[in-house]
DNA sequence: ACCTGAACACCGTTCAAGT
DNA sequence: ACCTGAACACCGTTCAAGT
């Protein structure tokens, strides 16, 4: 097979391994990446992995290393809204390079080193943007995922299976069948229907991204500008 | 077996197979949930599940149905922003009840009527509260998984694999290496250090949870009160 | 030290057959 | 109409053996 002359028996190694899965995963999508998918690829035995692996879960914690030192680091000569602001949009752009990459690093519990020097220097812009650790603490958790540049969204329709291709007269009586049953859906829908597709497409997933992103951080703001502390909460 | 005696061959239809499946995923994981596990439950042979359900996606898919029916339905009673409020933090409970139903909606595509219904009516509180159908639209992507009542966690200890014992010493040593690699990570950690336990423990899930959907609660209002429109978007 | 072969205990799903 | 049996093409992983 082609890849058995593409990849001669080179001498496998973790970084080797990991390069491959991730790539692999790019070109396949995680859920047809197996460990005998993977060993194939590699021209080799899927035992072979195993001395540089110790099991599918450290494969996948390896990926996310791989994928999460991908992110631009900080840039100090910004402030902290714009430095967040901007990384978090790097995180994004990361995740558009690998889409597989956010299901897997949701999954993810192992703290490895990579993903905790990404969330260190993430708190030490809030840190040093003047907000206390209290703050800081709350701000984390209530940026979330976003803080690895996703969200989820309420459809992702390029994640699912292509559609069927529905005739127009179909199309027309299921859009009246919705119009009937799910108006508040469908009017929201139009305002985002630019082009000729009717429903939940042509959203920009950038401005909808950023639309969240900039509310956060404006509270945020709000909140260290008023000097909040969880103790005098309204809602403790 | 036992669940032989206490299921003696009740004809299975589509409901009782996708009960079985929620309460046999509330009790062993979804990971452990196979069409074979499920079948051997019902005291029948893998294959005869094929009858009520097509395939593993769409039980997937009606068990989703079954528990987001068990949100509490809006209170009419309330104005948009406590509704939306209780809400989400009823999807929250329901959350509670089916841990693994978070990451089974997550993964889901596929728009049933009863997803459908519930942000029908979701977007219907907003429209009722004097909100643009164009600033709806984009608060719904803010809210994004919110609405389902669950959030990315940074690291959710729960969710994964059981720690191994650590012993005194290793765990001092442990905390000395963190305080130098991570010291900005230590320092937001000892905020809600409230008990002994040192780091990433303790945290109050619920504040979390409201703290952020509060702070978007406030800026959707904003938005609305300020007249906002994306044609004006000043991120646009 | 690194890779292989054969095997184990699982998957989801198809197809033809039973009642 | 509903359920069964046998089979297919996959998984991740262990163990003992090869070089």
């Amino acid at each position: 097979m082609a890849h058995v002359l593409v990849a001669p028996r080179l001498r496998l190694n973790r970084d080797r391994v990991l390069q491959a899965a991730v790539q692999l995963a790019d070109r396949i999508g995680i859920d047809a990446l197996s460990m005998r998918r993977l060993a194939e690829e590699l021209g080799v035995v899927p035992m072979a992995l195993y001395k540089h692996v110790a099991n599918k879960d450290e494969l996948l914690d390896g990926m996310v290393d791989v994928t999460v030192a991908e992110i631009d680091p900080p840039d100090r000569d910004l402030d902290w809204k714009a430095a967040v602001r901007l990384r978090v949009l790097s995180a994004r752009q990361m995740l558009l390079r690998h889409p597989w990459a956010r299901s897997v690093l949701e999954s993810r519990t192992r703290e490895t080193p990579t993903v905790l020097d990404y969330m260190e220097s993430t708190i030490g812009m809030f840190l040093a943007g003047g907000f206390s650790a209290d703050l800081t603490h709350h701000v984390m958790h209530a940026l979330g995922s976003r803080m690895w540049g996703f969200t989820q969204e309420l459809f992702d329709a390029s994640a699912g299976p292509d559609r069927p291709p529905v005739d127009t007269a179909a199309q027309v009586a299921q859009l009246q069948a919705m119009a009937e049953r799910y108006p508040h859906i469908l009017q929201i829908s139009a305002v985002a229907a630019h082009d000729d597709s009717v429903v939940a497409r042509g959203c920009d997933d950038r401005f909808e991204f950023e639309f969240a992103l900039d509310l956060l951080l404006d509270g945020f703001e709000r909140l260290r500008d008023a000097g909040w502390s969880s103790a005098a909460s309204p809602t403790a």
